[in-house]
RNA sequence: AUAGUGCAUCGGUCUAUCGCGCGAUAAGGGAAGAAAAGCACCUGCUUUAAUCCCCUAUCACGAGGAAAGUCCGGGCAGCAUAGAGCACCAUCGCGGUUAAUGGCCGUCAGGCAGCAAUGUUUGGUCCCUGCAAAAGAGACGAGUAAUCUGCAAAGAGGAUGUGAUACGAGCAUACGAUGGGCUGCAAUUCCAAGUAUACCAGUGUCUGAGCGUUGCUCGCGCGAGCUGGAGGGUAGGAAGCAACAGAAGGACGUAGUAAUACGCCACUCAAGAUUAAUGAUAGACACCCAUUCAUGGGUACAGAACCCGGCUUAUAGAUGCACUAUUUUU
RNA sequence: GGAGCGCUAGUUCAAUGGAUAGAACGAUACACUACGGAUGUAUAGAUCGAGGUUCGAUUCCUCGGCGCUCUA
């Protein structure tokens, strides 16, 4: 049975640390999203998941879209601990619309399979 | 029955799988990570904080009527138990109501909309100080024409016209009454970690610099450092803050036209995050619309951040009560 | 979370409650030129939206929209 558990250990708290991330990071784009990733020896990896505000002005919209996003990386993330993967991890959503589900988890799946097959 | 007006209420439900936050209970486990110091002497070892932290199981609870805008008013906190004067700001028929308000209820007068129920909007004063482009003799202090008085000089007089308003008013920056101390939970208090005030200049130590939240002046309190340049370090955690509930809601009774008040009833009410929980997916039901009666589509506005009372704005749809107009029947 | 400020031609800025909202740059047309530039002449173009106060509103008040700043 896999591990779908999300708890607060692996989430990416502190100034510091998001700083460092989007410095030194490396970058690419799955659409919806554009992930920021930083390899890490060991320990949990962990996520940071963030919807613009100038893109979707009410909160409803972004609460909705945040949880999708975190959902997504939910139920795929085993993808990761499967591979011995440890990263710092941010996903900014970069498209004006809001997208279903469906897509958002098609490409959380895509994102991760990829972070994988890098060295 | 149709159309409308006012007041009030609700604003999806259930199941399955996976998941999040907070709390309680039970049984366990002993760490995690940052930075620094010390010992050793290049391989390392030791020590150390607030928070304690982690895992497992069960149970309970977990967004709104507007959580929104931040437009008013309080609670609460700090500053003399918040003090004085000036300045400043707000309110403005009358009466009531409240913890308080610029809110709410009742009511008076005028304007506007409507057949009506009703809605909407305006409402202290002109004594003092001021205001009005063009037009007009003249915009608040003078004065044009006819006419009258007079020997005359002059005085009285105020038409017509201009204009929104003309020896009478209007308005606010003026006056009056009433209210407001200032700052806001990033307030405020505590714990922990870390560093250096090295150096330069000015100023001051009771004849007192400077600081203390108020635009200024005082008053009051603290008081040996303070200001500028040039640097060093930190930005973690706890309380505030989530049932020791309260200006809380509801039913009933009494008073009142009403807002509301009082009494009574163990009737109801348990979110508390902080890179920020309250969810995701699938299915069924309910409601609405379309229909070829198989089915297809739609279900709003919108997400707590110390807490309350109002106001304003957004809002698919559903329900109840009272009233008005028209038509039909009795 | 809280506090405060702003919105005027395409752009940058003016305008004490008072006549037809002004200036610079830009745009368009014409002239000049073999063509273009420069220059000259002319033209078009705006008060964030909706109400209210006033004889009269860019200005004052209320509600909404958008943008910005400060604050541990």
């Amino acid at each position: 049975m896999m591990n779908a558990t999300f708890p607060k250990s692996e989430k990416l708290c502190g100034g510091q640390v998001v700083d460092h991330l989007y410095k030194t990071g490396k970058r690419f784009v799955a659409w919806p999203m554009r992930v920021t990733y930083l390899p890490l020896a060991d320990g949990p990896s962990q996520v940071l998941i963030w919807a613009p505000k100038a893109l979707f002005k009410h909160a409803v919209d972004r609460n909705r879209l945040r949880r999708q996003m975190r959902e997504a990386y939910r139920l795929n993330k085993h993808v990761l601990v499967d591979a011995d993967k440890h990263y710092h991890l941010a996903f900014n959503y970069i498209d004006k619309e809001m997208q279903d589900f469906k897509t958002i988890s098609k490409a959380m799946g895509k994102a991760l399979k990829r972070l994988t097959e890098e060295a």
